[in-house]
DNA sequence: GTTAGCACTCGTCGGTGTCGAGTGCTAACG
DNA sequence: CGTTAGCACTCGACACCGACGAGTGCTAAC
């Protein structure tokens, strides 16, 4: 598509405003308020051609122009300027960073609330997916008589924690001390570590069992709950934050529109579909792939229905045996510039805090 | 206050039927409805009577009635049946209870969703608050060559780990091994098991430093680290749950009234404001405590301003070193018979899986 | 090609009238 | 004396109307 200059600028200001003010705007404002040095009325002329070509459009006749979906492309693909970072955002993410080392765990919370707490927008991101989550270290620490604590340690150093009740029924008269704990987990982290749940054999459980003698009893629970653990650990989970600010955008003025969202954004399932259809739209707009792998999906490229009204922006990370996906949604009008400044600003914070935590490449030759 | 018969079943139709509609309800209306036998006039009669007494109003001349906050408390107090949980209720409650034992932490958050999901009452529900948070068992675990796992359980069975970073300039290369962590963990237990981080003195450290010896590096960052464990132990957490409920009620439709307890419900200090009103109405009206401890704070006896178009249902739980808090928000005309009903269920459920956790009287005798 | 002018459209806003649900008061009834 | 029927009155909800203004398209003149 080619516009000539005095349309680019027009559709620029039409878009612009209307980001600001969700309002439609009219020529005659546009001629005031942005001093393109042309009257109202070549104004009109040029809207009217915009309108032809379907980049913008008007609600009834005689309001002013609104951007139409394929205007929102148009200014995403072609006329958003990238912007830096201010020093406020800058600085908010750099105290993150320092926030975040040594706290893998909650990274991930907390950039859906800086993302949030800096767009207004509404936030998710998605824990990373994980091919298959291998066992690291194993640790068996005494609690009291009937149980004992399990610590899982994983290859991407998530650590687990859960008590082990152990069966009373037991010959020995209690759970093993402190000593033998010691000894037991010595023995399972010789055979499992490194292997993800599926590769423990019956056999190796058989040699475990042998050596484990007269505290064999202890050795099926614990092994159950590792299952567990490791099933819950490729589980993904995924995390909002600032739903709330979709009360403040005039577009879901409408209680209804505003609850669907919400109903949406607390459903687990919805927000992996949310999420999920990206793909199929990724191919198809090229032009932002080149923005550091940050998509934006405009109104009914939405594949889901309750979307078509939004917009949504989201980009995937890695840590190095699978990614996670981060998103922003917003009325169509959002404003695309600030989102996907932050949101890249984020990815590089998030890259930071990862390459810190040395998940990077160190983990395969443990 | 004494009502003679007709008076108190009209004054209950009318809460009743407010608490359904959230409409002001006429003579009229309430003659047709309610099979009372007496006519609209002698109902009206009655009504003035009541609006004399304070227990109920108009929003303006010739509208129909409304209960005043005195007419809640009224209804709250003395006319309010206690209602059984349904199969239904009772059902979800036992899946919870089942789905909750051994995972301690998760308990609270399940909480929570389950009353907003059983209400449709957006709920609050805060973690204890522990009195001193004393070491039951620490655990070092090798994790590479630069770092350590540190595992910490305290007397609530709270496990909580976190990777030690060790210095970089140490004499000796990498961290320690598996064998010499479990014997700098033995003589880490033999020192601060059973007690609070406040109890660990200087004489103890310089003890343990000389048994550590050639891993004397090691024990300041363990330290450390164990001292902000336990302050964030220390530290309460609050969850919510089913805020977007609030969206639903018609005496929220104006956005901004819904941003404003949006904005308090996301905000943990508010929320232990809201939590903490309770104290000082507590004496004020003894006729809930004997509900199980249920209190309801009805409209302006709120001492924040933000609720005083709000009622709050609330109790205290207790595990054995510590109480926390569990409540429901609504408008006035709140469902308090099912909000009542269902609280006190989950009180009872948290009980049950509390004891099952085995966390009230054997935790001393470690 | 640009602009001024004009007729036309349509949503918003204030004013008006009607309708219905509600009330209080009074008089009649048992 | 308590209860009820009837009546006048109040007031919000709703529909209707006209004025106003922001906006458009079209045409003619510059």
């Amino acid at each position: 598509m080619l516009l000539n200059d005095r349309k680019f600028k027009i559709l620029q200001a039409i878009v612009n405003d209307y980001i600001e003010t969700a309002e439609p705007i009219g020529s005659r404002t546009i001629a005031k308020k942005y001093s393109l040095g042309i009257s109202s009325a070549t104004i009109r002329n040029e809207m009217s051609d915009l309108e032809d070509m379907g980049l913008i459009g008007q609600l009834h006749t005689s309001s002013g122009r609104v951007p139409s979906e394929k205007g929102y492309r148009f200014y995403v693909d072609s006329m958003m300027k990238s912007r830096a970072l201010s020093v406020d955002e800058a600085l908010f993410l750099q105290r993150m960073i320092i926030d975040n080392i040594g706290h893998a765990e909650y990274m991930i919370q907390e950039t859906a609330k800086a993302l949030s707490r800096l767009t207004n927008y509404p936030a998710i991101v998605s824990e990373p997916f994980l091919k298959k989550t291998t066992i690291k270290h194993i640790q068996l620490v005494p609690l009291d008589e009937k149980s004992l604590l399990l610590v899982l340690v994983t290859d991407t150093k998530t650590v687990k924690n859960q008590i082990v009740n152990l069966p009373s029924d037991t010959r020995s008269s209690g759970a093993p001390g402190y000593e033998t704990l010691t000894r037991l987990s010595a023995i399972l982290n010789r055979h499992i570590a490194g292997k993800s749940i599926r590769d423990i054999s019956r056999d190796i459980i058989d040699k475990m069992l042998a050596q484990f003698a007269e505290n064999a009893h202890v050795l099926m629970p614990v092994l159950g709950i590792i299952a567990d653990m490791i099933k819950a650990e490729d589980d993904v989970r995924v995390y909002t934050s600032g739903i709330k600010n979709i009360l403040a955008f005039p577009e879901f003025a409408e209680k209804s529109k505003a609850e669907a969202i919400f109903h949406a954004l607390e459903d687990r399932e919805s927000l992996f579909a949310i999420l999920d259809q990206g793909r199929a739209n990724f191919a198809r707009h090229q032009a932002n792939a080149s923005r550091e792998g940050i998509q934006i999906i405009i109104g009914a490229e939405n594949t889901l229905d309750l979307l078509k009204a939004c917009s949504l922006i989201k980009a995937n990370y890695t840590i190095d045996n699978g990614t996670g996906c981060i998103a922003l949604i917003g009325p169509m009008r959002m404003d695309y510039t600030q989102a996907v400044s932050v949101l890249s600003g984020i990815l590089q914070n998030m890259q930071q805090v990862i390459e810190a935590l040395g998940l990077r490449n160190e983990v395969q030759n443990q």
